[in-house]
RNA sequence: GCGGACGUGGUGGAAUCGGUAGACACAAGAGACUUAAAAUCUCUCGAUCGUAUGAUCAUGCGGGUUCGAGUCCCGCCGUCCGCACCA
């Protein structure tokens, strides 16, 4: 008898897959292709289970469709531009790129024991010259399209990192990478026209039936259609060119209960007044500094100050309304200014208490309800209510009927226009960094600002920086700004800022369809290839990354590089969970928690057998240091058992918790299965012969099962399927060709999730070729029902007894079958039923 | 505050359509083999009562629909996630 051998069987048929390029993915006239990706790497250096567990997902999906006669593609790269490789340079020495491509090397050695079913001659990184070069010409057919701009724009700066931030990038006021206060600044910028779309990338949510409802709902929610009206107030003494105040809401049904109007401090009329009136100067400047803490956010009070400025109310020019500067009023959301109705908006009502302004109800719960309110009345705007100020529409109506009769109406009497806006900002991708793509583009100071020739690219990243200093190294090169105008040709500079690294994410699953392609797609590949069928990820994508990349397929298709039907460039998408371990503490002399490594723990004590305490389970991150290093797990146990376990004990959308035990587990397991099959094979080749029909028709509902688990993302599931027909294998006494038969296709099930393991049962027991092209089982549906089933019977919804009966029976015959049984007698106890309900091949129910 | 998801044994979790709740695994316990240990194998394992056949209770709590509810509906409670001064 021989021993499973993970490090040997392993390195063997990796040897084999890469000799036979089994995985390079060819365009195919006879077979179906499919695309299946998961969101590809940072390279930091090392990989941790939680790429374990999504490459394994996507490994066990791409080698599935393989054996299912499809053409895969199955690519990997990495997203390598960014700024830990600065920081990396800033705070060790040596240089962003040397850091990042030894760090690729390094991951690529880790990642290849794994024996995943990538295309390895499809990989390349965002920095790769000809990588950003493309993105470069991507850039300037953009430019050319209209869908790129330049704008001066307050921007959100962070003063740690450096540089500029998308709105999106800013987490409660604070940097999304270095957790900084976010301050305000304004600086000439790049913008893509994402808002553009926004009407079409929210609509197209819809269509995207296999994405995670919660993910779209929370583009939708970012996105953030309203509708509403549009109108103006006309003013009295205020400044020349502020002759009216534009103002966006979303009720105009409670225009008659309007009692001040707001400004944001950002506002044109507010920096005009803020010139020469030092009190408005010293409010605005107050405001905008605490504008984006934290403890603003928190405290949210509301403070405003009068700029002595009135406006006619547009139903009634006699009746006049302050104006008052709002530190609550966001200049980018809307027109930056708002009427206020304290009556029906909590924040103005808090905010006309302080200011001792009119408080004016414009619909009550009912008609005799109290005008008098302790706090906003604010009810569902499907709830219907009696307008008691109403001007348009019913006096019994709810508040979508009175908001849309009071659009109708305003419209009519030209009082203003009903319009749709969106939260979604305009995307700006210029960044003061020098890990970047550079922005092809050239300042001359006659033609001012010019696209480089597309012939000039790739405009490439200069490897003779320093980063002893803050901010971009570009700007301090010596000679790399110098270059000639395209235009004029005299001397010009060129841009030094480069782009977010979110551009290069939005879109490598499709240069992945023609990675040397001396354009950044070909459109034949492209057609062939995209959309990618599966895309499997983290959660934390759910918004940026996965916006901007259905913005970028737009923008690709408009440019000529994409089909039109990529423009939606994920057809299915899977977030996946966490893998998790429990954190290990103890306490220093001062108190202080310090943590300790699993490997570190046995039986809850330290070497030196002290305890530690436990804490639950949580994402593993180094400074917990409750992180099981894949490479340890590999090389102590096989990368199928580290496969098999990340996908065996919860559903892939949920957290998995990494436990030693498991892990040894899902090691003896597969050393069971290899035993197994070492034993058939073995066999006497006359021997056995009991229930050969028993374990065929078991090894069909296996194939039924795993099948299906596959297909619905039920991993866990199939798994458990998997151990339970391995232990009916283990019993059987059947015919050695039975039993060849099913540890065979045991194999084929499991070499989705443990390849090297099949691969290797398949060989020992003669298989032809490779299991890992051989044709998926298929279940044979005669095999799948039985000659008898047993039913459960229940009297009264309560379950009493079984019968075992042929599985083609007519109802009224399992009925009898039922009510002769002993149990149910005695259970019903001379009673009559009432009613008998048989469900043919489930269940029956007696009722008396 | 707004929006969403989830809640099942000691633990992770199963349970296409509403049809035997707890598959599979971990942990725990008992046993076999062994001089012993490791490895391997076998058995028990929701709670209460009972020697047992079995009975009663049980999928966060309270109601409802149904012959039948973990699953559907209503109302609570709890946990987690996303967004948030959005006019």
């Amino acid at each position: 008898m021989t021993r499973y051998t993970p490090a040997e069987i392993e390195a063997r048929w990796q040897e084999v897959w890469s000799r036979d390029a089994v995985f390079e993915a060819v365009r195919s006239a006879d077979k179906p292709k499919y695309y299946v990706l998961e969101m590809f790497p940072y390279p930091s250096g090392r990989i941790h289970m939680g790429h374990v567990r999504n490459y394994t997902m996507g490994d066990v999906i791409a080698r599935y469709k393989i054996a299912t006669g499809h053409s895969v593609l199955h690519p990997m790269g990495w997203d390598a531009f960014g700024m830990p490789a600065e920081n990396a340079a800033m705070a060790i020495g040596g240089h962003p790129k040397d850091w990042t491509y030894g760090n690729i090397a390094d991951m690529r050695d880790q990642m290849k024991p794994l024996g995943l079913s990538i295309d390895w001659s499809r990989e390349f990184a965002t920095c790769d010259v000809d990588y950003y070069g493309q993105q470069q010409s991507l850039f300037l057919d953009f430019l050319e399209a209209g869908l790129v701009y330049r704008k001066n724009a307050v921007v959100n700066w962070d003063p740690v990192d450096m540089t500029v931030l998308a709105n999106e990038q800013v987490e409660q006021g604070r940097g999304w990478r270095s957790g900084a206060l976010v301050e305000r600044r304004e600086l000439t910028q790049w913008f893509f026209k994402i808002s553009d779309y926004s009407e079409d990338l929210l609509e197209a949510l819809d269509r995207l039936e296999n994405w995670p409802a919660k993910v779209r709902l929370m583009q939708e929610n970012w996105i953030g259609r309203s509708r509403g009206l549009q109108f103006a107030f006309s003013t009295i003494d205020a400044p020349d060119g502020h002759d009216r105040i534009d103002v966006y809401t979303t009720r105009p049904d409670t225009l008659l209960g309007a009692s001040f109007v707001g400004i944001s401090p950002d506002h044109p009329l507010a920096k005009v007044l803020e010139r020469d009136n030092p009190e408005v100067a010293a409010f605005c400047a107050e405001c905008r500094q605490i504008g984006t803490t934290e403890e603003a956010i928190e405290t949210a009070e509301k403070r405003g100050l009068d700029t002595g400025i009135r406006v006619r109310h547009p139903f009634d020019t006699a009746h006049e309304l302050p104006v008052y500067i709002a530190n609550f009023i966001l200049m980018d959301y809307g027109t930056g200014a708002i009427f206020g109705c304290p009556a029906h908006d909590q924040r103005d009502f808090e905010f006309a208490t302080k200011y001792d302004l009119p408080i004016i109800s414009t619909y009550l719960p009912s008609e005799d309800s109290d005008e008098t309110l302790s706090e906003a009345y604010v009810p569902a705007k499907t709830e219907p209510v009696f307008y008691n100020r109403g001007f348009a529409g019913e006096a019994h109506q709810t508040g979508l009927e009175a908001i849309d009769a009071a659009i109708e109406f305003c419209e009519q009497n030209g009082i203003g226009q009903g319009v749709t806006k969106y939260r979604l900002r305009d995307w700006g991708l210029s960044r003061q960094r020098y890990w970047g793509c550079p922005i092809p583009v050239v300042h001359c100071t006659v033609c001012g600002v010019v696209p480089e020739k597309k012939e000039n690219l790739p405009i490439e990243l200069p490897y003779d920086v320093s980063f002893d200093q803050p901010g971009n190294p570009l700007d301090r090169h010596p000679t790399w700004r110098d270059c000639d105008c395209p235009s004029c040709g005299r001397p010009a500079k060129r841009e030094t800022d480069t782009m977010d690294t979110f551009v290069d994410s939005s879109w490598y699953f499709a240069r992945f369809t023609a990675p040397g392609a001396d354009t950044p797609t070909v459109m034949e590949d492209a057609a062939y290839w995209m959309n990618v069928d599966q895309y499997i990820g983290g959660v934390e994508h759910a918004i940026l990354h996965l916006l901007y990349s259905r913005f970028f397929a737009r923008a690709m298709q408009i440019t000529g590089h994409l089909p039109q039907s990529a423009i939606e460039p994920f057809d299915a998408l899977f977030t996946q969970g966490m893998v998790t371990h429990e954190i290990y503490q103890t306490r220093d002399d001062k108190g202080r928690p310090v943590y300790h490594l699993p490997e570190d723990v046995t039986d809850g004590k330290l070497a030196d057998g002290s305890d530690v305490e436990i804490i639950p389970s949580a994402k593993m991150s180094k400074s917990k240091k409750n992180v099981v290093d894949p490479i340890n797990i590999i090389s102590a146990y096989g990368a199928d058992t580290a496969r098999w376990f990340v996908l065996s004990d919860s559903p892939p959308e949920r957290d998995v918790e990494w436990t030693a035990s498991g892990a040894e587990a899902a090691f003896k397991h597969l050393s069971r299965v290899w035993n197994l099959c070492d034993r058939i094979g073995a066999m006497d080749k006359g021997s056995g012969g009991q229930g050969d029909a028993e374990l065929l028709r078991a090894m069909h509902l296996c194939i039924h099962d795993v099948t299906m688990g596959i297909e619905s993302f039920g991993f866990n599931a199939a798994i458990a399927k998997l151990y339970a027909f391995t232990a009916t294998l283990q019993k059987s006494k059947a015919s050695h060709a039975a039993q060849r038969e099913a540890v065979m296709t045991l194999a084929q099930l499991m070499s989705p999730m443990t390849p090297h393991l099949a691969e290797d049962i398949w060989a020992h027991q003669g298989g032809e070729g490779l299991i890992t092209t051989a044709p998926w089982p298929v279940a044979d549906a005669a095999m799948l029902v039985s000659d008898t089933v047993t039913l459960p019977i229940q009297v009264n919804g309560k379950r009493r007894a079984e019968i075992t009966v042929p599985a083609d029976l007519p109802k009224e015959e399992v009925e009898k079958a039922a009510l002769a049984d002993q149990a149910v007698l005695r259970t019903l106890d001379g009673a009559v039923p009432k009613k008998v309900i048989v469900v043919p091949g489930r269940i029956v129910n007696v009722v008396v």
